[in-house]
DNA sequence: GTTAGTGCAAACCTTTTGCAGCTCT
DNA sequence: AGAGCTGCAAAAGGTTTGCACTAAC
């Protein structure tokens, strides 16, 4: 959803639409990114400097009410903190480097069809739905190789190194 | 996995079967619940008056590291605390009902589906996936409507509750 | 002018860390 | 015997709450 339909949605419930808001509803709509609570902090003090840490909380949690963002824990890779997304119509999933911490999003029919499955076995009514996933990017999976590779070069005896060494 | 599962797993890597992590790892298997930390500790307890919550935690940590449990985050249901499970050889989703708190878990082969889409189209090596639906149970549904039933007739003026009551 | 929202300080809850002493193998 | 674990105390990290003041509608 873009800052305007929030804008919309807030002021249609008579929420009312402080300086703070707006600067943190540009944050979160602009980034692209997943930003957590103490980011969204520091990037809003630079608009302004008086705004409080409280205040990004207490609109995160309104956000979050609402149902206009959503809230996500990306495998508590960097901490306990969550990470917040503007809710986007098509859900998908959170790929994330469990070595580097990028996160892609994934895109796929897969997720209409579990809510689907989901709302006829149980007699569900599917409100939110979050999809995590960790491991290793293509790239780190080579980093990695090379990295479990010296680790054992450098504790192993001798003539253990030599024979792991006949792969290469 | 089973306990014994476990505790072989752990035999092996050299990691002792303390009194304590004997209690913790009984208790993760057979109460087939979703404990968390807390509730771990509470319960470890009863069986070892002097078992401090710190080795709960450690023997959590350690046990998530290897690979023996899954944290899970039940949307936050209860709060910000992680519960866990030991780990599955199938995947499954977290379906928790954000009224009563309860939680199904179901199976299915999306997971695996949705695994190797994402391992073909990234390149990316899964190591751990989660994905937690949160919403109304069937019988959640019914008394969630009665409640914003009587909130409206409790608010509305006249008018508008004759109004609303047409439609029952 | 009301009432919702803000800032500040302080509390809270969950989890981690440092360290001395205990225990499993 | 000695590395690995535990318990205790204390700290850290993230988030929430109470209250008096401010500002949006």
């Amino acid at each position: 959803m873009s800052v305007e339909g929030i804008r919309d949605s807030l002021k249609r419930r008579g929420v009312r639409l402080t300086r703070q808001r707006q600067i943190l509803l540009d944050l979160i709509d602009r980034s692209g990114q997943h930003l957590d609570a103490e980011r969204l902090y520091q990037l809003a003090r630079e608009k302004d400097s008086k705004i409080n840490r409280v205040t990004v909380y207490r609109t995160l949690k309104m956000l979050k009410d609402t149902g206009l963002v959503d809230e996500l824990d990306l495998m508590h890779f960097g901490g306990d903190q969550h990470y917040y997304e503007t809710r986007m119509k098509q859900e998908h999933a959170h790929v994330i480097c469990l070595r580097c911490g990028k996160v892609e999003e994934f895109y796929g029919d897969a997720f209409q069809k579990l809510r689907r499955q989901i709302e006829n076995h149980f007699g569900f009514h599917v409100l939110i739905a979050r999809t995590e996933i960790g491991g290793y990017c293509a790239h780190c999976q080579v980093l990695r190789a090379r990295e479990l590779d010296q680790a054992v070069t450098a504790t192993k005896p001798l003539e253990a190194r030599r024979v792991a060494r006949r792969k290469t």
